[in-house]
RNA sequence: GGGCGCGUAGCUCAGCUGGUUAGAGCGCACCCCUGAUAAGGGUGAGGUCAUUGGUUCGAAUCCAAUCGCGCCCA
């Protein structure tokens, strides 16, 4: 590398003044010859380059001087390659020797506490970058108000329990050809989901989140598992629970019935059949003249015949009595056309049409068996597939046992847990719903010449998320959580509207669901999770279930684990004496069903919030994908409400989903998944990090490689300007160098009068939590008004000045500023890159760590208006002269910037503000650095448009500060330099 | 199928309660620099504001429908 710059040096082309312009060597083959040599390591020399290309060859001069200058100091400051996968634990482990997250509490929080409750992730599998998404969030929330003066501790947790895990142990189990015990099975579950709390902290630190992560909250935690208990106890004490028949869709595999959200639809072939119910019974005489009557129905589960107890017809809908070779079939109007075509029927008549609501009351019989089947009304009956007469099976489906409820029809649920049909399904007994049962019901149909019509039939089917079986409804006795108990709906509602919801659309979306959710269904048929606490009479079968009784369990628990309810007996648990308060028997046996995972995680707030000395209920804030209207943030008020009768939160974020580039799901079978931890190890975090501060988060996201590179590219910038500014303080000290406001350079108060309406802007986006606004700024005001401008034009100030030069410590004392204020507001998001620039800051009696500084204040007394509106002027004549000098460097007057002199015909007002600014053919001309040229002047207008006349600046270049300038050979004792420039060398000398 | 929401340049985002030729940064193209150098500077080209229809003197902005996408629910 030292060679390479060596090159340069030696080049020198710029110490060769007014170069001819025909014979200029062009560039690119110097560069081409230059990398051709430096590979190849025989290298012409630039002699040599320069004979071959006709050049005049410039020996070298301007090294001399090149040591005279205040360059900045590469080793002074942060190296421009980040390198961060391998600098990035090392900061980690800064601030873990210095116990950060505990000074981050210990320090003065004028404005009291902020509580963000940590929505647990469940403990399978590596985080993706929904987790990164929304760890990263938290964080920057959680150290930004840290910044703003609050305490803010933060505990982070797992959620343990659950089907996933037992499902993937119980596989394990099954490879190993082991058939485990429920206690052995558990025991297994709770060392797999430690694992993976252990494998997810890693990664979760990795990503640079402060947080108590030695001590996260587990909701397999015994004391954890006795408050869930307790939780229960308080809600069976307030009277919310009870049991009762319902029917659930149930995995016949997993043989366990399925929350809401395990259940996925998919594609599926199912049996389509169309099957005739003689009418027996006609009290209205709808059929006097018409023969053999049948009502026809259609269903894609002729499993569920065998249950049939009811056919469901839409009182409003007309249907017709079709007469059709010798038979009467009754269906939708409608539908007539449509089914007689797929029945294969060409003659038929329409006889009549009536009401749905007028055959209520005609009784049909079972194509099967001996059994009625009378017609029922339901709204719900639609006249798009099928007949318009909905087969209805109390015990095989939730629209079916509501109507059977509503017309005291029984409960007939022929299917056990595995999915085969029971006694009850008669000479179905012993076979599997499916494809045997479905098939066998078939044929009897078509023996009994009930069945019309069979055809495969495509639809979206539920089916389990864990293992894709086809599911099935049974209706079973389950816990239920009584929703409407004591004005609960209400109570949560009026609850909701106390609570900030960002965006305000997260409201009306956790209203309605809600004002429309069902009683909440606690039972799980499952091995994983808290035994729910209750006790069965062995001889009448009543439930035992009392808050004393629940206690006495929670404290078996709290000292043993919830293995202790399946691996106990019953009287273990209970009180000696305890009899049934009905039958007075004494032997219990244990309820066998688990808690919904969501009444653990629901009731965090309690169990965290609570029992944690450094943080109080209710949350100041939750954030959590918008999916958790449904789940946490709706399990938590349930919760929340029945126990304490208020929001556990004051406030709830939702944030989107992370899509890919093109907006569509990431899934491992569309190849399109953009992994956290590949991004961490390839690019670094806090890379992911200023990923997520620059998307409008509160939508669905999107990330690709594409965009990553962007972001990287923007990491970059943003490291280069801090970069730069270091750079150039290695020299200040400010408690010896700073310069007092009022004597600032005008240009330099310009820069801090900026500097404060972007702390302003900054600092109202953090506080309304749009991060990206916060990044466009940032990376706008480094680019635009740093980079390209402000430091450009200082440049000369700080290179050429002598080193304690006023003016030089005056940009000086504003650069440190701008590398303070800047960190300060990124360290938030990039927690690395602000650290490592911190470190090189030379600020006085600064906190150890950015993390524990607080963020800047936009200072009104800097924020000079008449400054502003001055400089916006002048930056406004700037963009004209840039397009000026383009142009003429487009017709070769002038071969860069710097060989210029510019004219600026300025009219009446503009004149009159230019004019205050001299401009003397030196290198205080103020304007001509502004403009990026030698030499400026400005004269008045003799119209009212501005114009810019370029020329090449008269004089010869100086060969230090590079400004071509008249004086330049003017001295004897330095003919090669400027005046100025002559001063400062003299000076070092 | 129902509910909620989104759709502005290649990318990420502005565009308030409807009002001059729709903005920014990045990226891209071309040029300059070689004393921020796997950096830096300048100029420029990019948009039928998803589509269609309506309200209005006037709509990216209001209404409706359609298409696409996401979440939730069936």
């Amino acid at each position: 590398m030292a060679f390479y710059a060596s090159l340069y040096c030696e080049r020198a082309p710029r110490g060769c003044p007014r170069l001819p312009s025909s014979g200029t060597l062009p560039r690119s083959s110097l560069q081409a010859g230059l990398r051709a040599g430096y590979a190849l390591l025989s290298l012409p020399s630039i002699p040599q380059i320069c004979q071959q290309n006709q050049v005049q060859y410039c020996p070298p001069m301007a090294q001399n001087y090149r040591e005279t200058l205040n360059l900045p100091k590469d080793e002074h400051t942060i190296p421009m390659r980040a390198n961060l996968p391998e600098q990035e634990p090392r900061w980690q482990a800064f601030w873990h020797e210095q116990d950060l997250y505990a000074q981050l509490l210990a320090k003065p929080a004028p404005n009291g506490d902020f509580i963000l409750h940590d929505g647990p992730p469940y403990s399978n599998g590596n985080i993706h970058m929904g987790h990164a998404l929304n760890k990263v969030l938290k964080d920057i929330i959680v150290r930004s108000y840290a910044m703003r003066g609050y305490r803010t501790p933060y505990v982070p947790g797992w959620d343990n329990h659950g089907m996933p895990i037992e499902n993937a142990v119980s596989q394990q189990f099954l490879q190993q050809g082991k058939t485990p015990s429920k206690v052995e099975l558990r025991q297994a579950c709770r060392a797999y989901a430690q694992h993976f709390v252990e494998v997810q902290r890693k990664q979760f630190e990795r990503l640079g989140l402060v947080g108590d992560w030695e001590h996260p909250y587990l909701t397999m935690d015994y004391a954890f598992e006795a408050g869930i208990v307790r939780i229960f106890g308080e809600l069976v004490k307030r009277g919310y629970i009870y049991r009762d028949l319902r029917p659930v869709l149930w995995c016949p595999v997993c043989q366990t019935a399925l929350a809401e959200a395990e259940v996925e639809y998919a594609p599926k072939v199912s049996d389509a059949i169309y099957v005739a119910f003689p009418v027996v019974r006609d009290p209205k005489g709808i059929f006097a003249n018409a023969p053999n009557p049948a009502i026809l129905i259609w269903t894609t589960t002729p499993w569920t015949i065998p249950a049939n107890l009811a056919l469901a017809v839409h009182p409003e809908l007309d249907y017709a009595l079709v007469a059709t070779d010798g038979k009467t079939w009754v269906l939708v109007r409608e539908l007539v056309p449509a089914t007689m075509e797929t029945l294969g029927v060409k003659e038929y008549r329409v006889l009549t049409t009536v009401k749905g609501s007028e055959l209520e009351g005609v009784v049909a019989r079972h194509p099967i068996f001996e059994r009625e089947s009378p017609v029922v009304l339901a709204d719900y009956v639609l006249a798009e597939e099928g007949t318009g007469v909905v087969h209805t099976a109390p015990g095989h489906g939730a629209e079916d046992f509501y109507t059977g409820k509503r017309y005291g029809l029984p409960i007939l649920c022929p299917v056990d847990e595995r999915g085969v049909f029971t006694e009850e399904a008669g000479e179905f007994a012993g076979l599997p719903i499916a494809p045997e049962g479905n098939r066998a019901v078939i044929r009897r149909l078509q023996e009994v010449g009930a069945l019309l019509h069979y055809a495969p039939y495509h639809h979206n089917y539920p089916h389990c998320w864990r293992c894709d079986s086809p599911l099935l409804f049974r209706t079973t006795v389950q816990w239920f959580m009584n929703i409407d108990h004591m004005g609960h709906r209400e109570k949560a509602l009026r609850a909701i509207e106390g609570v900030r919801w960002i965006p305000e659309e997260g409201e009306n979306r956790i209203k309605a669901m809600v004002a429309n959710r069902p009683d909440w269904c606690l039972s799980r048929q499952r091995a994983w999770g808290v035994g729910i606490p209750a006790f069965y009479c062995e001889a009448c079968g009543e439930v035992l279930l009392t808050p004393e009784i629940i206690e006495a369990v929670a404290q078996k628990i709290e000292q043993e684990g919830s293995d202790v309810w399946f691996d106990k007996p019953a009287d273990y648990f209970l009180p000696a004496g305890t009899r049934c308060a009905k039958c007075g028997a004494s032997q219990f046996r244990k309820e066998t069903d688990v808690l919904d995972v969501w009444f653990d995680s629901g009731s965090t707030h309690r169990l965290v919030l609570e029992t944690r000395p450094e943080l109080r209920w209710p949350a100041d804030l939750y954030i959590e994908g918008s999916d958790q209207h449904r789940g946490w943030f709706n399990a938590s008020l349930m919760i929340a409400i029945g126990t304490k009768d208020a929001a556990p939160y004051r406030m709830v974020i939702t944030h989107g989903f992370v899509l890919d580039g093109e907006g569509r799901k990431m899934s491992k079978s569309e190849g399109n998944v953009v992994d956290p931890l590949d991004v961490v190890q390839k690019m670094g975090a806090d890379v992911l990090r200023l990923w997520v501060a620059s998307t409008e988060y509160f939508e669905d996201v999107r990330l690709s490689d594409e965009i990553l590179k962007y972001v990287a590219d923007a990491y970059r910038q943003i490291r280069n300007t801090l970069r730069f500014i270091i750079g150039n303080l290695a020299d200040f000290n400010p408690a010896t160098d700073a310069v007092p406001y009022e004597q600032l350079h005008e240009l330099d108060r310009w820069m801090l009068a900026r500097l404060q309406e972007y702390v302003r802007y900054a600092l109202q986006a953090y506080e309304s939590f749009e991060y990206h606004r916060f990044y466009h700024e940032t990376r706008r005001f480094c680019n635009v008004e740093l980079s390209a401008f402000y430091l450009d034009v200082l440049k000369d100030r700080l290179y050429a000045s002598a080193p304690d030069d006023p003016a030089r410590r005056s940009a000086q004392t504003v650069l440190l500023e701008l590398a303070s204020v800047l960190t300060r507001l990124l360290a938030p998001i990039l927690v690395h890159t602000a650290e490592e620039v911190w470190q090189r800051l030379p600020l006085p009696n600064k906190p150890a760590s950015v993390h524990l500084a607080e963020f800047p204040t936009a200072r009104e007394e800097w924020l000079d208006k008449s400054l502003l509106e001055r400089w916006e002027r002048i930056l406004e004549v700037r963009e004209v002269v840039n397009r000026a000098v383009e142009s003429a460097k487009n017709e070769k007057r002038v071969p860069n910037p710097q060989s210029a002199k510019v004219v600026v015909h300025a009219p009446g007002g503009l004149y009159a503000l230019l004019s205050q600014y001299p401009t003397p053919p030196t290198p205080d001309n103020l304007l001509a650095r502004v403009f990026g040229v030698s030499q400026a002047e400005v004269v008045p207008a003799s119209d009212e448009a501005i114009q810019v006349v370029v020329e090449p600046a008269p004089g010869n270049k100086c060969a230090r500060c590079w400004l071509v300038l008249p004086e330049v050979g003017t001295r004897s004792d330095y003919p090669d330099l400027c005046e100025r420039c002559a001063q400062v060398v003299a000076a070092l000398a």
